[in-house]
DNA sequence: TGCCGTTGTATTATATTATGATACACGATA
DNA sequence: TATCGTGTATCATAATATAATACAACGGCA
């Protein structure tokens, strides 16, 4: 019990531990489940659940007595969202960028060996998961995870190499630690990074870092097409130049502060 | 203190509320103003604010020592999409009826006396905030809310009437009980809800609802219009048939299970 | 129908854990 | 330089969260 502990409040950790499982779990969850989902025991699992049913989170079944993620969650999203300069400038870049080939424009930041998709912009039909705010997808897979670690130092690279289970999603997906600092490097010499069924089948991912005033990189704006209504090339000559631009215009205004 | 009493951690709910504060501060805040914005004492805003940097909840700069919310937050969100089928199965339907006349397309559902928007598919230029999911409103100045209300238990309409604060958000807002009361039944008799200027100047805010297999209205699709680009006699010949068209179709693949 | 395993609920004594008063360090302001 | 406000660290105290337990309600399954 070192000097920092004594700030620390276990039960708010134990907590958000409840709301997490539901980030895993696309289920209702009974309180024995939760118990096991967060390793802890019954009564606890039973406290904190309760707790936040009152609250509002965590809605709760009458007839089953189980429980889901309630609407009021969306709050935390929305202090978020509110207070993020990057989303606010992006969010009309990106509409205009996605009305250019009607295609969805997303932008995204790196959390741990995790992207987080802060803005959406659907235009495709898209699968429901990939229109949905807060996804998390692997970084190391995914052309935005590349894009931002192409203008970082290679600590982070290897450290979020290291922090992946690395997974494939496909059976394209490219998953050899070297193969994954060659798709960096080459996202560096470029301007912007690729994938091709690496993490959707059939998807063609391209993104472009957004920078800070150091020019380090700090998110990306990523635009997905699908074949074969776009081939590889098509996707290098029209979507590649639009991420660049937008992903240039978006840090241009974050540096002026407009 | 009653039987409920003893499972309900408070220390989950005093740090819940630190989170909460940032839903209304657009600023990044200090240990002394989130005490103050918390009603908690200094110490518990330091331990509570502590934990909640700690599991990536807040960030902190460094330099100030000013903490906001963390990226960390969109995953809350992303639970709560996760498991709302309604929001699953609007997806679709709002990116198809946001096509039609290039307008923003909605989905919101009422929380309290507020609605909340879960899906949000911006089309024109809206300001930042109408294009944030989770952003409330309050319920009784908005034609999402209008039409939720029309086709629930007029005990749902007062309630909420009497917690709303009723403030003016533009010049036009209506606030008179009875002039929302007949709002809403004329939303009844419509199928649809109307509001001009009421939320936002200049916005003519059409609103259709949701309802579930008993007919109870559970959410909105709402889609705004900006004069003097719309008229509103065009809002009602093409936007309304829109919105009740794509409400319609959302609640028949509800009740299916589509 | 009646049994049994499982899950949710309620209660309670216990001490772990959160608490909040206090003192200190730091920086800005005047 | 003195003063105020703010962030940080410490610690004795008891309030509060804890986890063991017993009970109730359900849902298969025979």
């Amino acid at each position: 019990m070192n000097k920092q502990d004594t700030l620390f409040v276990g039960s708010l950790e134990k907590g958000l531990r409840v709301l997490d499982a539901f980030r895993r779990h696309p289920e209702s969850l009974g309180i024995t489940e939760i118990a096991r989902a967060t390793g802890l025991d019954k009564s606890a699992a039973q406290r904190f659940t309760n707790t936040l049913h009152r609250l509002g989170y965590l809605e709760k079944d009458p007839q089953t007595r189980r429980y889901s993620p309630a609407l009021r969650l969306m709050d935390f999203s929305y202090a978020y969202l509110r207070h993020d300069r990057l989303a606010e400038i992006a969010v009309a870049r990106l509409i205009e960028a996605g009305k250019a080939f009607g295609s969805t424009a997303n932008l995204c930041r790196l959390e741990g060996a995790d992207i987080i998709y802060t803005v959406r912009i659907p235009h495709e039909n898209a699968t429901y998961p990939a229109t949905v705010p807060g996804r998390r997808m692997p970084a190391f897979c995914t052309s935005g995870g590349m894009a931002i670690l192409a203008q970082r130092p290679a600590a982070d690279a290897e450290a979020v190499i290291a922090a992946s289970d690395r997974r494939p999603l496909t059976e394209h997906t490219i998953t050899e630690p070297d193969a994954i600092r060659e798709r960096i490097a080459r996202a560096r010499e470029l301007g912007y990074a690729i994938g091709v069924s690496q993490s959707w089948p059939n998807e063609i991912s391209i993104a472009a870092p957004v920078v800070d005033d150091q020019g380090l990189g700090i998110a990306a704006v990523q635009f997905p097409v699908y074949m074969p209504r776009w081939t590889i090339e098509e996707a290098i000559d029209k979507i590649a130049p639009l991420a660049m631009d937008t992903a240039r215009a978006i840090s241009g205004s974050l540096h002026r502060g407009t």
